[in-house]
DNA sequence: CGGGCCCTTGAAGGCCCTCAACGGAGGTGG
DNA sequence: CCACCTCCGTTGAGGGCCTTCAAGGGCCCG
């Protein structure tokens, strides 16, 4: 179950989907830390690799005048902290409480060192992280308000593994999304009530929806704000072209 | 030159630069491509990694409807396709004429169970990549349309490791601009037009200007608009942190 | 009950996009 | 050599979307 003998190739740019670095945290202890605790700062000196057990974080990085991005919202088996250098490149607070365990970075070098698997799902998880940076990147250039709140809900209820019917829950605060989506908290709020007067979310309380339709809910994500035809697309594909 | 030998422990999180891989590209053939050929499309089976020796890149995605983003500008020295899976997650297009050279996934592959040094750089690259997509999701999520024309400048101008008076080199056009910075043509020409008339820059042609003042440009780049004082800076702060 | 936090809603304004027209540069063919 | 075309860049006018500013209500806790 842990690794591959030494010296079996193991190829670098496969397809495989998640890493899994689970084995290299079962002998961690567990840790826990309260709701808006800090696990690190960003810039600070890097020196563990985290695994979220229960619990939400989010991971954020700072402008000089102070302006927010929250570049992604991890939960139960997510792993923070392994795209550092030698600091931090962004910060990590707990949503809510928390459980979770650490590894050091000697310790992770030594396995690394012996378990080529290891090596190989640090990579994907790299390239998973960049894929989803660059999805993001163009959710924030291109998209409008109700495009980007769309697309953030879509990916909630899917890594929840949610059907039509099923409960959409967002542990974070308006401010929260609204600095992980490039919104203001006003346009995150005037949206969602857009959203469920139209009759695509049903409220349950702050913090939790009913998806009405995850149909009405992926086409909003994607598309044009509506009436939008074939005929249009295929006018602007061409001209992107060539 | 070429690597330590089998064995030898390699950190991997350790707080080296840019990745070097200029190496293994040596006994590769250089080829020619000319402007506007595209060296792959984005969903194309990757089977390559490219090295540019001349010449310019751009690296783009496509939205279902045609809108594109520009994830980065790529020129001489530069890798492009590291970040694949088994697909290339992006298209890269010459912006001028080029010369590069290509290496085997297989004889990647085979280069890298053998060399440390080469996964380390490979990580390396990886962190790069995602840092500069941070950067960027902050700029397209926060900054005004001044704000990211003046960092992505001032980018343009440290990597060419030019000065004061050093001529700034734009071999894109302005939608390639306006499609990395989130913007539209119109906006980049007009806000290109403000800087010259603010005197931050003086334009020799289409592609080329010069900076009058490499502070202005590097004010405008992350601060506020204008008079913005360090009462107000900290009150935001302040605002922020807890 | 008062205070703080979170969320919502309204009103006004600004920034940037959209639509439109024009001019220059470069290439091609008459 | 010039007419013509296309691509690229600039500039102007108008409008829409989102931000900013402001107020108020619900909930929790001391």
């Amino acid at each position: 179950m842990l690794a591959l003998s030494h010296g079996t190739p193991v190829p670098y740019f496969q397809s495989k989907g998640a890493a899994d670095f689970a084995p290299l945290f079962l002998r961690q202890p567990t840790e826990i830390a309260r709701a808006g605790a800090t696990l690190f700062f960003e810039g600070d000196v890097a020196k563990s690799v985290f695994r979220i057990a229960s619990g939400n974080v989010r991971v954020c990085r700072l402008l000089p005048d102070g302006r927010r991005i929250i570049t992604g919202f991890l939960a139960a088996g997510d792993l923070i902290g392994l795209s550092f250098r030698n600091k931090y490149l962004f910060s990590a607070e707990a949503i809510d409480d928390l459980t979770f365990s650490r590894i050091g970075k000697r310790l992770l070098e030594e396995e690394l060192q012996l378990v080529p698997e290891f090596r190989v799902h640090l990579l994907s998880h790299l390239r998973d992280e960049i894929t989803a940076a660059q999805d993001h990147m163009l959710l924030l250039s291109h998209k409008n308000a109700e495009q980007r709140l769309c697309t953030f809900l879509l990916q909630r209820v899917e890594l929840a593994g949610g059907r039509d019917g099923g409960v959409l829950a967002l542990p974070m605060v308006r401010a929260d999304i609204a600095d992980h989506l490039g919104m203001t908290i006003e346009t995150v709020s005037r949206t969602l009530t857009r959203l469920v007067s139209k009759g695509v979310l049903l409220p349950a309380d702050r913090h939790q929806f009913k998806v009405a339709s995850r149909a009405a809910l992926a086409r909003a994500a994607d598309e044009e704000p509506d009436d939008d035809d074939e005929v249009a697309r295929e006018r602007r594909y061409a001209g992107r072209r060539f």
